[in-house]
RNA sequence: GGUUCCGUGGCCGAGCGGCUAGGCAGAGCUCUGCAAAAGCUUCUACAGCAGUUCGAAUCUGCUCGGAACCUCCA
């Protein structure tokens, strides 16, 4: 079996995954902004990352995976309008800043859950970490790379890039930087305009505010991260991940700051997911093009045609690898919807074959099964191609619902076949990629109710009244249970 | 303007020097009381031009088109 590779974005190439500790992984990966609902772009963002941790799990890692809860507020920074997001959000819905964190807080928890997103080992909150951060910011001082302007605290970039390689990872220059950064307000406190803020001077009636040494104020965009992945994974860390959106400046001002601190770059493997496109662009605020996860579950968006089942999501989203741009269509999510039930259907009547003695073992077929199946591991190991291990699982497909009622029913698979595919769909299909039943477990009185239904059915059929036997289907179908005849006689139902 | 990336069949997308990607949609057939499901067969591709090569969707150059970042952003 080959080794994981995965592509770092820091050295612009895959690398051979080696974790700093052998047999553990820390894995740090930008959280949401809870100053308001999440959307289908952020859940693309969750959603790699924790196939990621999933993979990581399941090749036999100890994995400490800290995703970060952003409720502190991130100001429009650079002096830009200087307002906290959160606090004047919090003002407009007449809430406290902190109840307005929580509920948004908890819809995201809700959301990851319904994607069946594995919870971080630890979720650290801003708010929770100021005295961290401040601490950060007074060695960041003390270094002389951070200046004190009217109680605000900035870090020196351009002393810093005079040593270190500023803007390796997002591929800039400061000369450029120099040149194309925006003219914004309150430009003056700063030395140089690229500096960026590790602690900010709250003005007055600013919601959120903690004492620091340079007076009253909250912390800067960046130093949280820093702060935070610190602590919980030490000065040198395995994976550090986020949206490619986050490469600058956000990731190399973490870059920078861990560098005077800990004299380290932090993480070793940066990973980035990229975008998900609506037209051909990039789905955000900015763009007004926003899909909200609730509206993706409910179907309520002048956007969507129809509601998507959170599982059908995440098998759009795993059908491209994640370094690819993704763009949303109904027409794509609706493939997504009956590609997920094709495979997933396939997935349960694999869950059912024996191997039978009596028939014929078809060495082709066992050779494909096998190298097939084989390939997961490869593909997986490639940077987390998904999309071909689905490839692979579809090509399968036809196969296994050949054995069932086409030309390969006279034949078998080996046992040993049989329970290494049964063993390498279970172990990618629900554990890797994370997906599950849409439909949940049947409750046994459905089952109940439903095979009283069939068997009513199966009589009238018998007797040839179709009027009666085509009543239960159409009635059945009409709240949403499709019955299907099958060819062995059996009849099956699913949940619409 | 600077930097980086992308352009694959009706739609979404793998692949990144030689091998059918895959899903959905379309067409035909099989099965079936009729459906549905399933199976089999099948139709549409690599933006354009020029080069490198025995061989290019894959490498190089140019042209056209699109995007991301440089502002908060998954």
């Amino acid at each position: 079996m080959s080794n994981l590779k995965v592509y770092n974005s820091y050295s612009r190439q895959k690398e051979e995954f080696f974790p700093l500790t052998p047999q553990h992984v820390g894995m740090y990966v930008c959280g949401p902004t809870v100053s308001g609902e999440s959307h289908l772009g952020h859940a693309r963002g969750f959603i790699t990352f924790d196939v990621i941790y999933r993979y990581l799990l399941y090749l036999g890692y100890k994995v400490r995976y800290v995703r970060n809860i952003t409720d502190a507020g991130h100001f429009e920074e650079e002096g830009r309008a200087a307002e906290d997001k959160i606090s004047k959000k919090a003002v407009i819905e007449k809430m406290e800043p902190m109840e307005l964190v929580q509920k948004y807080t908890n819809l995201f928890h809700w959301a990851m859950h319904q994607f069946n997103n594995l919870d971080p080992s630890i979720e650290p909150t801003a708010t929770g970490h100021i005295v961290e951060q401040i601490e950060m910011i007074k060695q960041i001082i003390a270094a002389e790379y951070a200046y004190v302007v009217n109680g605000s605290v900035y870090f020196d970039v351009k002393k810093y890039a005079a040593k270190y390689p500023y803007g390796k990872l997002s591929g800039r220059k400061l000369d450029e930087l120099l040149e194309t950064t925006r003219d914004l307000e309150s430009q003056e406190e700063k030395r140089n305009r690229q500096d960026f803020a590790l602690w900010k001077v709250a003005p007055p009636g600013h919601i959120m505010r903690w004492t620091s040494p340079w007076g009253e104020g909250f912390p800067g965009w960046h130093i949280e991260c820093s702060a935070m992945s610190t602590k919980y994974l030490g000065t040198e860390f395995d994976i550090h991940g986020g949206g490619m959106d986050l490469m600058f400046p956000h990731h190399e001002s973490e870059i920078a700051q861990s560098t005077i601190c800990n004299h380290h770059v932090p993480a070793r493997y940066w990973l980035h997911n990229n975008m998900i496109t609506i037209n051909g662009k990039k789905m955000g605020k900015s763009y007004n093009n926003v899909i909200r996860l609730t509206d993706m579950f409910t179907g309520n968006s002048p956007l969507l045609t129809q509601a998507y089942h959170p599982m059908t999501i995440r098998f759009f989203i795993l059908q491209t690898h994640y370094r690819s741009t993704l763009d949303f269509g109904n027409e794509a999510l609706q493939a997504a919807e009956k590609g997920l039930k094709r495979l997933w259907d396939a997935y349960l009547e694999l869950g059912k074959m024996t191997s039978d003695p009596l028939k014929e073992i078809n060495p082709q077929l066992e050779t494909q099964f096998n190298s097939l199946c084989l390939e997961f591991d490869d593909f997986m190991n490639d940077d987390f191609n998904t999309a071909r291990v689905l490839a692979n699982m579809f090509n399968l497909v036809n196969h296994i619902n050949s054995f069932r009622s086409g030309d390969l029913e006279k034949t078998t698979l080996s046992p040993e076949t049989l329970s290494y595919v049964k063993k390498q769909f279970k172990n990618y299909l629900e554990d890797v990629m994370g997906l599950k039943d849409e439909n949940g477990q049947d409750s046994g009185r459905l089952q109940g109710i439903m095979d009283l239904l069939i068997d009513i059915r199966k009589e009238a059929r018998s007797k040839k009244d179709y009027l009666t036997s085509d009543l239960i289907r159409n009635q059945l179908l009409e709240i949403g249970i499709l019955l299907k005849d099958e060819k062995d006689g059996r009849v099956s139902f699913t949940l619409e």
